[in-house]
DNA sequence: TCTCGTTCCAAACGTTCGTTCGAATGCCGG
DNA sequence: CCGGCATTCGAACGAACGTTTGGAACGAGA
């Protein structure tokens, strides 16, 4: 009711041409928030709606339905994920001459999702929610995880680039290794390790982490 | 109410000590099935006791909730699996006189995952349903997870009396991301993986995978 | 044979959920 | 000022869920 705060307007969602997306945008701001803490099943309609402030209704009215919305917000935000570690794959390739080395090929994968990890970056909550959806996400979800691989071929055809005489099958196996080592940042992985070190790993931020994950997937590509 | 009849004395559900636990044991085959195929929150208590040819109110009665029902197939799984690391790491380390090397170290924490993968495994199932709890299940699931490393603390030991001259802190690291790569095997993802290499990765069998992880991982672990 | 505790069963309870509906509201071009 | 349209709103629907209940069936010990 009445003039809701109006927050992110702009990092977000664009304008768009509708006259008023206020509705829409604050849906999918309470949605990704309360699905990336809860997760999926465990966040009604109402909770997002009621988090809003918006009616009961206006899910259904604007996106369809809950797994519908579910849905945008992942395409939306991996659509991000993906557009952040091409550009930085096309930086690595324009400095090195249309052959990065291993490394930075690596890197472009690893460092987009690790700064979007990080506590004080706003892409926080959205890459929770990647994580969480990849997961526990609809059919539809795990369709497109399935076949949807189109923003990584250009990682493997610049490995194989880089390593043309490592067999095209070791470097898919290997860059299914790497992607499942990024995957496993989630919150539990991350305090498990923590007590198993005694706190011992805890003070580590995205710099060195980002560096520990390089190094060890490198020597794996290297070997 | 009344008491309840302590049941888990074998591993599997073999005849126990109890006068008949035939409706626990087809509770607990016919829930482990299907949570591994659907998914925790996508079954329901008719389902299992449907599947199961047993009475709606056995789960309740037998393992007062649907969520102890989780916790409990997730607890003897993950019980059982430990046994079989352990048992991996101790023959290893009677083979090299207490102190064995990284590959068979990591090969401990492997290759019992990998052979319950194996289709032709009788536990497949229930290493889906491990992989599927450890991000679907409920707070009890994700406490245990969080906060039981006891299983891995010979591991991280045996690794740092193999690496002496690693600090402490990487080796826990190393092993973070050695994990998140074992945990990565689930179905979607390898269908991924041979969406993006056109099926080149279609044709491999455990034993070549576990040599492609150990390859890769005790690159990580050694460069 | 009787008794009592355990197990099983059909039925229902109460809640929560996603979704739908019809009316009300606000906005903008004419 | 008015008519049309997109949006919002309160309310309810119907289904599915986990759980509970009271009694029937069963089996072993007295």
């Amino acid at each position: 009711m009445s003039t809701r705060p109006l927050q992110d307007p702009a990092p977000d969602l664009p304008p768009e041409t509708e006259r008023d997306a206020a509705t829409k945008a604050a849906v999918l701001a309470a949605a990704e928030r309360l699905f990336a803490v809860r997760g999926l099943r465990c966040v009604s309609v109402r909770d997002i709606t009621a988090e809003a402030g918006v009616n009961l209704a206006s899910v259904n009215y604007h996106f369809g339905s809950k797994d519908a919305l579910v849905f945008e917000i992942f395409r939306r935000r991996t659509a991000e994920l993906s557009r952040d570690r091409t550009r930085m794959l096309h930086e690595a390739t324009a400095r090195h001459d249309g052959k990065p080395p291993v490394r930075e090929i690596l890197a472009a994968l690893m460092e987009p999702p690790l700064r979007w990890s990080n506590p004080a970056n706003v892409r926080r909550i959205s890459m929770q929610f990647i994580i969480r959806a990849r997961s526990e996400g609809s059919e539809a979800v795990r369709e497109v995880i399935r076949t949807d691989v189109s923003h990584l071929r250009p990682f493997a055809e610049a490995l194989m680039t880089a390593l043309p005489s490592l067999p095209p099958e070791e470097v898919y196996w290997r860059l299914h290794f790497t992607l499942g080592m990024i995957h496993n940042n989630r919150f539990a992985e991350f305090d498990r390790l923590h007590a198993l070190s005694d706190g011992l790993t805890r003070d580590s931020d995205v710099d060195a982490l980002l560096k520990r994950m390089l190094d060890f997937a490198e020597a794996g590509f290297l070997r």
